[in-house]
DNA sequence: GCCAACGTTGGC
DNA sequence: GCCAACGTTGGC
């Protein structure tokens, strides 16, 4: 099994509506590198950090999992989507997305400057440098360290 | 196949 | 809202 970090806007898409739904399609991801650790490395079962960008402050908000492996993304199929891709037939698909169940909420925010002060962690993807890749591998021994840092 | 121009991400 | 870092596009 496999550890990864996923990255969502909360005011887009956060943990209390994961929560809510139980499970969500994660779709609109146009990177080829995040695509293809959905498509090709994603197993049913894989724990996944659930990681709020872009928000006040930002950080792993707390635990998902992956529930069904990976199928065409439709929006890229849908004109009237922000992700329609003109490029992508349904013979053909260009984008691919997982399903992932919600998992655990961490009873407080581990904040990305939480993760930066944690010695641990400095090897982490997400702390290096221009990193914006949403969809990355997380080391078993980071994912425990967060983990426990959110109180689980 | 190079690389400049452009668009996007995401922290601040 | 700014802008550094990065990915993609397209002319050559």
């Amino acid at each position: 099994m496999k550890y990864w970090l996923m990255k969502s806007e909360p005011d887009v898409f956060s943990i209390d509506q994961l929560k809510k739904d139980k499970t969500t399609w994660w779709e609109g991801v146009r990177n080829y590198q995040a695509r293809n650790f959905m498509m090709k490395d994603m197993k049913v079962g894989d724990a996944v950090l659930f990681y709020h960008s872009n928000a006040e402050p930002p950080g792993v908000a707390g635990l998902a999992v992956i529930s069904k492996e990976a199928e065409p993304d439709k929006t890229q199929f849908d004109k009237r989507s922000e992700y329609y891709d003109a490029k992508a037939t349904r013979e053909k698909p260009i984008w691919f997305c997982v399903e992932v169940g919600f998992g655990d909420k961490f009873a407080e925010l581990v904040s990305l400057q939480d993760l930066r002060d944690n010695k641990a962690l400095k090897e982490m993807l997400v702390l290096q440098k221009g990193s914006r890749l949403s969809v990355q591998p997380v080391d078993k021994k980071h994912f425990e360290i967060v983990k426990k840092m959110g109180g689980l």
